[in-house]
DNA sequence: CTTGACCCTGGACTCGGGTCCATCGTTTAC
DNA sequence: GTAAACGATGGACCCGAGTCCAGGGTCAAG
């Protein structure tokens, strides 16, 4: 179509500004004006998808497009999606970081409710540990007593271990965590 | 609208059986044959809509019908719904019960294989449980920074919190656990 | 005869954090 | 001139454990 190098796009639009010179394939040069999709996915090291994902609601800010239409990070984007994954690996939602994300673009800088975001992790997370902590230890406990009762049980025959469950009480813990997947 | 076939409601009622003397109203009578479900449900504390949800994942065999198609279930469902809720709360999957309960159905008891089962859950629980702690020291040391820079800063200036996150090194912690709603 | 309490059904919806897909355009290499 | 490799898009789909809904049937009492 165009000639690569100098090339105008038909009506109007006219690129071939200093800026672009390196919109174009290859290797990732040195002082390049930004990062295409692909490029920071692999760096990121999360999916394209996951960019779309991030830009859609609105964790990452839109960035700017070639003249082509691809999306062009600056090359901070890779210190962005590093801190998102902390973040949400911290337990923040997708959304809390939205909010965060949005008010520092507004030029504000949340970082009290940052903190007090945190702190509520924090104690989310504590109270979760005691669940579980307790959990394990009921569990621990009845697999020490199934398995004392399966030796002394003839192998084909009952040993009726669910039943234990059923005996006790109120369930052993909220099933309130997710092991996931 | 009658499906044809089901339990034959042909032009007249067959109803009228022995059986069917307490399919009525009323008090839970206590020689009854069964519970509905709205009864089991209350009973159990779970919505009949759960029920339903159990019966077609397997974990509850299908209960007999009354002449008009209630489903009858026999009272030690009671007992089953407090299991499945404790297996539940232990971290089993529903997929997990169905298959002990299809077992178990087939008059197999593999109670080996709950056994091992609940093992592994146990596994993941400490795996979980260590990553967490890891994790909540690693959020308290933050947190305890965090407080101690803002005290430097002054309000509306940035503390640029977050940017710590990104300085370290790899995620804190894997995003492997789901802080349930 | 109506009201209200109870029951049935299949299928869609929820939440969160993405993933996958079909279909399209753009650029480079053979 | 044509395939390979990249990019874009909207929308459907996934997991898990249910919940909700619309549109019906059944039963006793007033």
């Amino acid at each position: 179509m165009t000639e690569p190098g100098s090339w105008f796009r038909v009506s109007g639009m006219v690129r071939r500004r200093a800026e672009d010179a390196d919109e174009t394939w290859g290797e990732p040069p040195a002082a390049m004006p930004g990062l295409r999709s692909g490029e920071l996915a692999r760096r990121a090291g999360v999916s394209k998808d996951t960019l779309r994902f991030y830009e859609r609601k609105g964790l990452l800010e839109p960035p700017r497009r070639t003249s082509n239409n691809y999306r062009l990070f600056p090359s901070e984007a890779v210190e962005r999606l590093r801190w998102i994954r902390h973040a949400l690996a911290m337990g923040f939602t997708v959304e809390e970081l939205a909010r965060i994300a949005g008010a520092r673009s507004q030029g504000q800088f949340p970082c009290r409710e940052v903190r007090s975001l945190a702190a509520a992790k924090l104690e989310a997370i504590e109270q979760r540990l005691q669940q579980m902590t307790s959990f394990r230890d009921a569990l621990r406990g009845l697999l020490d007593e199934w398995t004392r009762r399966l030796e002394d049980t003839a192998p084909g025959q009952p040993a009726r271990l669910l039943d234990d469950l059923a005996a006790r009480g109120e369930p052993l813990a909220a099933p309130a965590f997710h092991l996931k997947k």
